[in-house]
DNA sequence: AATGAATGAGAGTTCATTCAT
DNA sequence: AATGAATGAACTCTCATTCAT
């Protein structure tokens, strides 16, 4: 139930914008009277911020299966790949996330970001590795380092979903973005003899 | 008397935020009536879409002096710093260009973007430039190349405008961002001898 | 059960306010449904007339000990101070018995004001005691005595329900109030010899 | 313009209730849309302060032809008799001046009561030289003494405004009060000899 | 070219109440 | 007798926009 009014709400997102996302609008799409709404959720924050999190615990989920790579620069290739197909699949889930304003204080809380931490955390594991192995050219702070990938992803995937990418050929966009990502790549080096 | 609109709408957009750029408040600045405004722009988009050339033109102004560099990665390195210069001074601004939802019709005219398509040359040029000179570490391609490094850059700026980088503390940010953005330059190579 | 409901939405009344005091929290005070309530109670306005009623028991059954006082002056006296102490202590009641506008109908019907003509009854009775007892100073008429005496302490606790004494220290509220009712009983004069 | 929302409102607090007046019935009742109001009135509040104002306008210049009384019982007699005339032919803005919830804010603020405090203090005034020619029996403070006889006038004001008399035969009502006003005159004294 | 007045749609939210189960 | 789910109407307020003047 919670789950139909959670859907709608995505529904929105995806066919609307952001800002078009009323109350009013999600109920129309159940089929319901705003009012109703109030029963499974306290306001609109809360729906945004189950959303929000449901969007966090589905990447992580995704992230699982890389942690196990042993050779940290093949992890974070690896990572990359994961996020970007997270965001590429779920647009309007990633923009939720990442991108939207905040509006209420319920994305404004500390707990909020715990979940965000947490995927952060372990791409600043895995530069702590590389930049451990001697593998990274530029930077010897994780802290730079993670950010810099992060950005470079984020980057990518949000001028896409935001659509600021007439100027790539529709055709070549996937392939642009993969070989992109792995330009970035280049910032780690081969192993020290 | 554009002049006069589109300068109180800015100032509106900078100094306070997007969401409080009314038509009203608009009017307000300038001691006119909202109605006033009608005679100048059609609707609220048309304004929208001048303040978004007018980003465009001042970023592109400031490109200038840096198209002179001769050295490319050089030239590549001063882009990348005045562009975070631009999106960190007015911060409204890119969001509107580069990060807001495309809320009416008027951006989302082909028209729109040879203003972008403009910067964004600028910047594919000097691609075009490093890889001639065999300064690309990854690619040869100057699409990817240059679509990289404006994900690099862009990645960075939105999500400090849109306020996702909590785990940044504060008093580092800047540093950070240079840093980062320092290692995105590690994609280029040393001259082949 | 229906104890149940009426104590819950007393406590309501008493601790919060009239306008808070919702079917819902009602119900949520004594966990049931708010749906249950309508087993009890035709609708809203039939609690608040029980609790009206109620009140009204509770006055009466606080004025008995004077009922015996022999002096009809003294019990005057008496009377008022009771009517004070009731109506300070109970200030969400007597809002809801003596200055609440009547919402619905179930107020209006006749029936309702047999209660508190109980309660006039009392002060009618002895004002015609004074009376007959030649103490009263200005009149002979026990309804003009009587409405007299009610008005003096309704309208200083309604003043100080509604919050319209700002000028009054707080400090010195309650000896304002006290020798205010004193100052009243000079209506009535000294036993004539 | 205000005006003609003015008078709407008032007609709506004497037709329903003070609650029960709402934008949209103002609105309404002019004929015209909800948000038309907002051209004349900040918000809700703005409309009630508005009509409030009006009341202590009123009421202060019905004052007015009294305070040339020289003797200060007569004038304290006069004064009732004029609130008594105030209240009871204009009872709905009696009550919001007098008896109404507070809701907003505009009512709370210190400026607010300016107009109270200075009908309060033609009160008080008369109060001080009553006591000061030895003609008040029960007390010396003149802030009691006002207090009190403020409190019998609005005490049978608002009884009747919120028709809490049905046991005062409906052909009597006005003898009664009359009659009642001046009991309370019996607090004074003959001048000393 | 500009105003003043007004519209109409829509926002989030709350409430008393109903009704099948 | 009681619940859970839902309704529908109401609330204040804001905004882009229109249009006669």
């Amino acid at each position: 139930m919670r789950e139909a009014i959670l859907a709608a709400a995505m529904k929105l997102f995806l066919a609307e914008s952001f800002e078009k996302t009323t109350m009013r609008r999600i109920a129309q799409e159940i089929e319901y009277t705003p009012g109703a709404l109030y029963s499974y959720f306290k306001d609109k924050d809360e729906i945004l911020f189950a959303l929000h999190q449901r969007g966090f615990d589905t990447l992580f989920a995704m992230q699982q299966p890389a942690l196990s790579i042993g050779d940290p620069v093949e992890r974070l290739r690896r990572l990359g790949q994961i996020y970007l197909e997270f965001a590429l699949s779920n647009p309007e889930l990633y923009d939720l996330m990442f991108i939207a304003s905040r509006t209420g204080r319920s994305i404004e809380k500390a707990k909020e970001w715990q979940c965000g931490e947490r995927a952060y955390g372990v791409l600043f594991q895995t530069m702590s590795d590389i930049i451990a192995a001697g593998r990274m050219r530029g930077t010897s702070d994780p802290g730079v380092a993670a950010f810099s990938a992060w950005a470079a992803v984020h980057g990518m995937v949000s001028l896409l979903i935001r659509n600021r990418c007439r100027m790539l050929p529709e055709e070549d966009r996937d392939r642009i973005v993969r070989e992109a990502a792995e330009l970035f790549m280049e910032v780690t080096g081969p192993p020290p003899e």
